[in-house]
DNA sequence: TCAAAAGTGTTGATACTACACCCATGG
DNA sequence: CCATGGGTGTAGTATCAACACTTTTGA
């Protein structure tokens, strides 16, 4: 593996992004994960794609998002880079990895191709703790490759520690949502239950969201006030 | 710019680590600079070198801190990575950027070679904002190159948001230090007074800290008691 | 004895937790 | 009328900003 160029003659390791895709699935968090038998039999790993020169790492993740799961125009962030020499079996690879979360589990389904699976992501951690996470689809864990458990577990620890003074909850949410389905984000994401009370109070407090004036349609029992984020 | 692997045939960004080397200096805040007359004339830049190839992003940093420093064994953690194709006026380099901590601004001057500066480091947005940050040495503005005034903003802004739950700030300190020190830290950080009483309670009812039994000396005026992070 | 910094006490305001309760709708 | 989830009220508690105050040292 050489670069050359002409102001650096080092050899160096090759460049990739991965995409840590996540959508809420029956009020599970979700991650959309690629079989990659040629890797290790068996084996589910982030979608991702080598960066080619020239194009930027957001130009790569959208690149990525359109062509591996037919994606567009979807939210994303950088959350981190992994640089270990053995993190890939096959060479040295650095990769960056962002998260891009899907509104709707539906649409992702249907968009994702052949060989991908959209299991559960589980955390045996407590609280402020990290560590590795896992997947589960169908309630059988998938094995992850490289050192994806782990990106799974820093990304689960930088998803809970920035839900609550951001927006990225509504990034998991259709343009209009019920104060309900915002507490289901944020249940999934902590792990654990929230109080009503306490939860609508904090939202409606941050003053980030106005009603539409319309109400939630097809639902059972009474009927919850529709909100949309003020921008 | 070429890259040959036996999985890989694009042509690659070349791959590289910039470091922001922070320190106190007579209460500022301040960030190790490198004049680089070879990209802009008088420009200064972070200190940086390319990642060869099998050694880890972590090693890098050591490197650089070592060879262009003079500095081992501080402390150092990862902060985000930038791949704009034309951040780099002379080609396609991504940059993943590190934050080091220097707890002595005295062995850090000491330390540094010729062209190096140590700038105090501006914001000049308030508070929740961004934007990208300027240096002044001896209250005259060092031009920064490629997007380096960018990252030391967004370098700003993380340190800000995460000084009050993690232990960053003592990263800034000698092993044992006064209430006052951390407060200074703090306040060169976040860029204004904080109020003594309510910073002391909470950083002592954090339960972080121990006495060490020792007294400031050389001062004038009372000696405050010296703390020790447990650890 | 004074200046300066270390360190403590107090009070009012704010925010959060936990629980109880009422409201609206489909069946 | 009942079950179910939407939505509100309230009391106790913890947290925090702001200020006043006492203590300890060197000069």
């Amino acid at each position: 593996m050489i670069i050359v160029t002409t102001f650096n003659t080092y050899a160096q390791p090759a460049l990739a992004v991965d995409v840590v895709i996540l959508t809420i699935k029956a009020s599970r968090l979700c991650c959309a994960l690629m079989r990659r038998d040629d890797v290790s039999p068996g084996a589910y790993a982030l979608p991702g794609g080598f960066v080619h020169h020239g194009q930027s790492l957001d130009q790569t993740v959208m690149r990525v998002l359109a062509e591996k799961v037919k994606l567009k125009g979807i939210a994303f962030e950088q959350l981190a880079t992994y640089g270990d020499p053995a993190r890939d079996p096959r060479g040295h690879v650095v990769s960056v990895v962002y998260l891009a979360l899907a509104p709707d589990a539906e649409a992702l389904m249907f968009a994702l191709p052949e060989g991908f699976r959209l299991p559960e992501i589980r955390v045996d951690w407590p609280g402020e703790r990290g560590g590795p996470a896992s997947t589960h689809f169908d309630n059988e864990a998938l094995p992850l490759a490289f050192d994806h458990a782990s990106i799974l577990g820093d990304t689960m620890k930088r998803l809970r520690g920035k839900i609550d003074y951001t927006n990225i909850a509504f990034a998991l949410l259709p343009p209009s949502f019920t104060l309900r389905q915002v507490q289901e984000v944020h249940e999934a994401i902590l792990g654990r239950p929230l109080l009503k009370p306490a939860f609508r109070r904090k939202l409606l407090d941050r003053g980030i969201l106005q009603e539409t004036g319309q109400m939630e349609t097809g639902g059972a029992y009474r009927p919850a006030t529709l909100y949309q984020l003020i921008s």
